[in-house]
DNA sequence: CAAGAGGCTGAACCCAGCTTCAAGGTCTGC
DNA sequence: GCAGACCTTGAAGCTGGGTTCAGCCTCTTG
């Protein structure tokens, strides 16, 4: 065998299932790679970075698309815009969050307040509240 | 006409679309409301709340199945654990995020760096790190 | 009395990002 | 030489949280 890997092995080394390796192919992410003789997919080093690249992107929020357009067109200064954008993005979340954080802890201490009632006081505090957008 | 509301008027009152309420309904959130002679569907104030704590709720990162779970069986015990587990959730959300953070304005020097060179040494940056799940 | 707004139903469709399936071919180790 | 792991394909299915559609009915206003 050479250093080429199979479907399995880059996989295995890039910490994704094979069947996500072809889905990335199918929408174009990822290269079609040369095939063995029996037909199967060879990949080389550069194919893992691409997978992890596109993990790591993914992981810091940048959908599939994004990624496609960041490894398309990247000069220098467009990749920089989309990252910016993107820690707006992560800004603005973690307000929202903050804000989520702050209204549940009023519903929990109306929650202890209302207890010894047997009524719970939670529906109401979070009716009044909360205008982010979703975890 | 009485102080009933039409699905029109109770989605205008609780700032959603009605095909959301019925939406609803078919999966148990929202009661069957009694109908109007003409079998117009008509709700009336408790369902204004129950809408509205339903769409707090996701604000504040509830799914739907949870909602449904806190609004059936909901003893105050029960809702604290609920609550104390979304707190748990967004906290570790908020870590990821400055996670995230951190990785992307090293990503955006790194580009700039390389910026002289034509070379945008992103790719390799994100590849080497991050491991939140997604915003 | 007619137009237009609003209501009714069930079924189908949407999105992203995969996963699973069926029905094969291939490769490795004992 | 054969079991069992691995590979191939296209198509279909899944999740959550809805939206849209077709075809019909009802209510209000001029």
């Amino acid at each position: 065998m050479s250093d080429r890997l199979t479907i399995g092995e880059l996989a295995r080394t890039a910490g994704v299932p094979a069947s996500t390796i072809r889905y990335y192919e199918r929408t174009g992410l990822v290269r079609r790679p040369p095939r063995s003789a029996s037909n199967y997919r060879l990949y080389g080093e550069e194919d893992v970075y691409r997978v992890r690249f596109i993990r790591a992107a993914q992981a810091t929020g940048f959908t599939l698309d994004d990624v496609a357009e960041l490894l398309k067109r990247s000069t220098c200064r467009r990749v920089q815009r989309r990252i910016e954008e993107r820690l707006e993005e992560v800004s603005a979340r973690m307000k929202d969050l903050r804000h989520v954080q702050r209204v549940l802890k009023v519903a929990l201490t109306t929650c202890q307040e209302h207890e010894p009632t047997g009524r719970c006081g939670v529906i109401d505090t979070l009716s009044a509240s909360a205008r982010a957008k979703h975890p």
